[in-house]
DNA sequence: TGTACATCAGTGAACGCGCGTTCACTGATGTAC
DNA sequence: TGTACATCAGTGAACGCGCGTTCACTGATGTAC
C-alpha cells in the first residue's frame, strides 16, 4: 500500500483544478495536456493514471469552472443586499477584468463556441454546469422583466436569457481586434442587462465599477 | 497564357464559399484544408498557390460570410414592412432551423469562441466583418430600447447587444446536448428579446414560425 | 523498533496519427508564328 | 486557319511538426515480519 488514497485524490483535484484554468485560457483545442500537467507540478506521463483521456478531462474541467462560479455568486450575492445582488453580477460579469481572466472566468462564455464540436462526455458536462449556473443565477432575478404568464419557470428563463446575452457579450468583446469597440461591448451590454434585470437604475460610465486591481473578472 | 484571369479568380471565390461554409460548421480548428478544397471542386495541393495559408482563408471567410449575411438582411428587409424587420430577423435569427445549419448560418456565433485564439489576421476580418453586420443590424432598430441620451451611436449600441444576446443564446442552444433545454433557451431569448428589440407584439409558440423546410436557418 | 518488501504514483522517452505545408510534375489553355 | 510552344492552375506523393497516448522504469511510501 503505497501512498495513501487522499494522496492520490489530492494529485487528482490539483490536475483538474490546473485544467479548469488551462481549457478556458485556452480554450479545449488550444490547451495541451503537457502544460495542464505542468501546472498542476507534475509531467504528461503521469496523466493516464488518473484520466481515461483528454475528453475526460475536458468534461471533469467544465463541472469543476461550474462549481465555482456558482459558489463564487452564493458567496458574493451573500455580502450584497438582495436587490444589489443581479446589478452586482452584472457588472462583474460585463467588466474588463472579466474579460481580460478567462482563466479564472465564466466556464460558459470561455468554451460554449468548442463544446459544440466536442464528444457527448464534455457536451453532458458542460450541459449540467450550465444548468447548475443559471438555477443559481435565476434566485436572485425579481422576475419581471419577461412576461407575468405565471410560468412557474420564468426565473429559469430569464437567467438562460441573461446567461446567454452576458456570454455572447463577454466573448464578442474578447474576439474583437479594435480595444474601443470591446469595451463598447461591454459597456452596452452592461447598461442594457442591468435596465433589464436590475430595475431602473443603471451605472454609467465606461466598463467601471471594478477596475481596482483585485483577483481579475471572477464570475 | 494558360487559363484566362478570370479563371483563377473563379476558382478563389469557390474555394472562400467552401470555406465560408466549412470553418461556420466544423469550426476554425475543425475544419481542414483537404476537405475545404474538396467541397470546391479541387485538391488540397493547389491551395497554396491561392492564399498564403489556413490563416488567411479563415480571415476571408469571416468576411464572405459577414457579407452573406448582410446581404440576406437587405433582402429579408426589403421584403417586409419596416416595423416587422426586427421581428422577422430575430425570429429567423433563434430558429430551430439556424441553430442546426451553421453552414449557412450567422459566423459570429460559429466562430466568436474560436477567434480569440487566433493569430491577428483572422481577429481583425472577424472584427470587420462584425462591424459591417452591426452596422446593416442598427438601420432596423427602433431605438428605444436601451435610453434616451441622444447618443447618435445608439443604434449601434443596441445592434451588438442584440447580436451578441442572439449569438450567445444560439452557441448554446446548439453546445447544449439536452434538446428540450436546447429549444427553452431559443424560446426565452426569442421572446425577451422581440420585447425588447421589435416593441410589444410577442409571439409565443415554441421554436415555432419557421418551421417549414426552406433553405435553412440563413442569417 | 527496525528492516525487507510489495505496491503503484509519477517519470520521460518514444510512438503514431493527423494535418498544414511543400514540391516535382502534368496537362489544359491562350498566344505566336 | 492550323500547329508548336510557353505558362501556370491543379495534382498527389511526401515531409515534418505537434500532440495525444503508451510503456518500461523508478523511487517514495505503507505494511509485514
Amino acid at each position: 500500500m503505497p501512498y495513501s488514497k487522499a494522496h492520490k485524490a489530492n494529485t487528482r483535484a490539483r490536475i483538474v483544478q490546473a485544467a479548469a484554468r488551462t481549457f478556458r485560457e485556452q480554450g479545449l483545442g488550444g490547451a495541451r495536456i503537457p502544460e495542464v500537467m505542468r501546472q498542476a507540478g507534475l509531467t504528461h506521463g503521469g496523466f493516464y493514471a488518473h484520466f481515461e483521456n483528454k475528453d475526460a478531462l475536458a468534461a471533469e474541467a467544465c463541472l469543476a469552472s461550474a462549481n465555482e462560479s456558482v459558489e463564487r455568486l452564493v458567496r458574493r450575492a451573500a455580502r450584497t443586499s438582495p436587490d444589489d445582488a443581479v446589478r452586482t453580477i452584472i457588472e462583474r460579469y460585463l467588466s474588463v477584468q472579466h474579460r481580460d481572466n478567462p482563466a479564472s472566468g465564466c466556464m460558459i462564455a470561455s468554451l460554449a463556441g468548442e463544446v459544440v464540436h466536442s464528444p457527448a462526455v464534455v457536451r453532458a458536462a458542460f450541459t449540467h454546469g450550465l444548468t447548475d449556473y443559471v438555477a443559481q443565477l435565476g434566485t436572485y432575478l425579481p422576475t419581471v422583466a419577461t412576461d407575468n404568464s405565471g410560468n412557474p419557470d420564468q426565473q429559469t428563463d430569464e437567467a438562460l436569457v441573461l446567461l446567454a446575452g452576458m456570454a455572447g457579450a463577454l466573448q464578442l468583446a474578447r474576439a474583437v481586434s479594435d480595444p474601443g469597440l470591446s469595451e463598447r461591448i461591454l459597456d452596452a451590454a452592461r447598461i442594457f442587462y442591468t435596465r433589464a434585470f436590475a430595475g431602473l437604475s443603471v451605472s454609467s460610465g465606461s466598463s467601471g465599477q471594478g477596475r481596482d486591481a483585485g483577483t481579475g473578472g471572477q464570475v
